[in-house]
DNA sequence: TCGGTTTAGTTGTCTATACCACTAGTATAT
DNA sequence: ATATACTAGTGGTATAGACAACTAAACCGA
């Protein structure tokens, strides 16, 4: 498992071999890893070098230290990302409210030239849209549309939409998620968008367009929302 | 400088030493701190130990290292930070736009129990209150208030207002600057706002309420900005 | 002048050890 | 029963030393 005579690093390789005992399941949420002493005796190599395998992992946000007590596995990173990139449900939930959803539809079309640029794929090529409404305690709060490419995510169907997208990419199709970006403006509801939403035409809308990215920078995710700017509010917290 | 009895852990006075180097200008932009050696040598204390100080200070951003060269100042935090929370004159500049804006008041007054509630001050408390229009290319764009409190960013005048208030606050109060929380709504445009950004009444604004935070938790800025919701439109990217 | 070699100095990795502060459970004294 | 003290185990801090990998400049020979 570690190889002391590598060109790489040890601290490096017990980083790894870390990292795939969490994402095997070998070690779930806040279990206790063993501690740095034992991995020290175990792999015969030293405390220090143990303890800076294991710095970067909680600087990494994989483990999490207690002092006294041990180092013990975080929570997945969909869950502790989207803490200010949360999804709907996420965000509901974070919120005291209680998400739910209606799927309006869930098609395969070909990509138009808009959007064909926006998820960087070619025209015509084949995407899922889902629009749905977004409920919180049974109150409508959003129309969303999600437009999404097959290539990219294949397998999608009108039941396992429903879940997280997220896991769904990170667990069954083992991609890395790294980023994303939100365009947030204000707008007017419509004809069709107060219809659904249960509004005033003309009542205000906050609009926003969220791409998703997968580690290499290919987008897999393009959703447009309208909020009720009545109900939803979005708050955005940067540190340091 | 270094207290070995201190109950302050060594690489921690360390950092603080170095820190306080680079604000005093002592050390400036990508000069090279002495070496590890040199600062082991020079304190007294092992090496290791100036690795863990400046370590932390790299990955605060302070420093970056290059092997076989030395270890050196990164560049002023309010730039690099700055990144994701712009200011609007920032924020303009990046979208190739030249930023302006148009002084509508400037004055001290006291806290009414909501602006008091929000920037965590007594209510009466003296604020500078702050109006103003922000233009970009000559086109209104925005209309801002901002609230600070006199206790904590004192000397505060019409001229130096108009410069950064975060450069202002890291350089002459030499306090450090941690995070920032945003709320985004939608809203419509009421008579007077309409009136001060050239739009019609009922016309779509996006409402952006900023609050700023120095490194302890104190909140020393409050901004409620409304952004005409045809010209802007709020950009936000998220990494990891 | 050009190109390779040496050398001094830098950060990167790693070891072996020590003591401290804290946690949680166990044993003990009241 | 209830505090109190002890103890084993944990992560936190610190030391002194070693060699590797890398950089830049000085040096030297063709």
């Amino acid at each position: 498992m570690i190889n002391k005579n590598s060109p790489i690093p040890i601290y490096y390789q017990l980083e790894a071999y870390i990292k795939q005992q969490i994402e095997s399941g070998d070690l779930k949420e806040d279990d206790a890893i063993p501690s740095e002493r034992e991995f020290a005796e175990k792999f015969q190599i030293s405390r220090m070098t143990v303890r800076q395998a294991i710095n970067n992992l909680v600087l990494e946000g994989y483990l999490y230290r207690q002092k006294g007590r041990g180092t013990f596995v975080n929570k997945k990173k969909v869950e502790q990302e989207l803490q200010g990139m949360t999804s709907f449900t996420e965000d509901m939930v974070s919120r005291g409210m209680t998400p739910s959803s209606k799927l309006l539809s869930f098609d395969r079309i070909p990509a138009d030239s808009k959007i064909a640029e926006e998820l960087f794929i070619a025209e015509n090529d084949s995407v899922y849209k889902i629009k749905r409404i977004r409920l919180a305690d049974g109150a409508p709060m959003a129309l969303e549309t999600a437009y999404i490419p097959v290539r990219i995510v294949p397998g999608l169907t009108e039941e396992n939409s429903n879940q997280s997208l997220y896991r769904y990419i990170e667990e069954n199709l083992s991609l890395s998620i790294s980023e994303a970006r939100q365009e947030i403006e204000a707008s007017i509801a419509g004809v069709k968008e107060a219809e659904d939403l249960a509004i005033e035409e003309g009542a205000p809308i906050l609009f926003i367009v969220r791409t998703s990215y997968l580690g290499d920078g290919t987008p897999f995710e393009l959703v447009k929302s309208s909020f009720r700017a009545d109900r939803y509010r979005f708050v955005h917290t940067m540190k340091r």
